[in-house]
DNA sequence: AGCCCCATGTAAGACGTTACATGATTGT
DNA sequence: ACAATCATGTAACGTCTTACATGGGGCT
């Protein structure tokens, strides 16, 4: 349902082929809304079948062709039209909770393991963003516009990645404690 | 893929029907791992298909008759083996982030609106938390075992929540700031 | 009279995942 | 020689969502 608007939004700041747009939810939007190459490609052909984009297909040498996409004015007036619509508060789909929850069924000290792994993973995420905030937004108290709102969306990545981390530094020391 | 394991986790704490599932999704583990009826209606016919669980039949006067879900040995062994597995870690699809990164481009003012909106949401969440921690959970210092890891995955989602209100108050002032 | 609760389910369609296919180019 | 990068796509399958169906009981 929102694909298309994450899309829209990801064409409008630049115009790309299918394949870049899918590393940029790779490595930014998808942090948020995650999508893989084939749902992009699917997607960008029923945009544009909609009218929502428009392709160029660029010959390139020594690479395979390309169709770069750009958000039509269909697009545009679909994207603000969308903007101005309530959304659904966000989901979070987490196993890691579910099994923590069951631990006491299995090896606990299996589970434990796991969220130190977490630990792990989350602490590598929260430096990414940090890099990019040192990179994109080195002066963040100047920013407005476009700008702000992409340094704010990742304060909200920033922030997840701290709390999830927190969260789970309590986990780790309750059931170190309980074991012992 | 998980689902399965969720209503494992679920029916081992207490033996339910379906409706009986459905509505715990709906105000405990759903908070971390949303399911519909449909869905679980549908995973629990194949896990018994597949021997994870049993039923029972029971007639009831008024009201139609329900099959209570058990879990079996084969479960409990399915169970065990997945807790010892690592997960993914958490996915989250955020509307609100993309919007927020979209805001330039329609109505500013109408998404600050929504991005107050989804505060009043995520604040009315965590009162709901903050109500099961005080009622389940009084003296927290004293848990164990099964209760403790409730009481921490509980913890996560308060901590979750309060991320996200904070965000949504540092972007409310900010866009405000913005616009005057 | 109309609606909500209990309880389970079918059906259709949208969406997402995984594997595979192509084929030249660049790097180890 | 092998793998990765660029670039797009097909095919099969699995999951999720949405709407609808049933039918008694209780509430307003």
């Amino acid at each position: 349902m929102a694909l298309e608007h994450a899309i829209l939004v990801s064409l409008t700041e630049r115009a790309g082929s299918g394949y870049e747009l899918a590393h940029r939810f790779d490595r930014s939007i998808g942090f948020f809304w995650p999508a893989t190459h084939q749902q992009i490609y699917r997607v960008l052909r029923r945009m544009d079948e909609a009218g929502w984009v428009t392709h160029t297909e660029v010959a390139q040498e020594g690479r395979p062709d390309k169709k770069v996409y750009q958000v039509s004015a269909t697009g545009r007036d679909e994207l603000a039209r969308w903007l101005a619509e309530p959304v659904d508060p966000a989901v979070l789909r987490d196993g890691l909770a579910v099994k923590i929850r069951g631990a006491s069924l299995g090896d606990t000290a299996a589970v434990l393991r796991e969220v130190v792994r977490h630990r792990g993973e989350h602490a590598a995420l929260l430096e990414v963003y940090h890099g990019i905030r040192r990179r994109d937004f080195p002066k963040p108290a100047k920013l407005s516009g476009r700008e702000l709102h992409q340094y704010l969306v990742l304060r909200g990545g920033i922030r997840a990645e701290e709390s999830f981390l927190a969260w789970c530094d309590e986990v780790i020391e309750a059931m170190r404690s309980e074991q012992s």
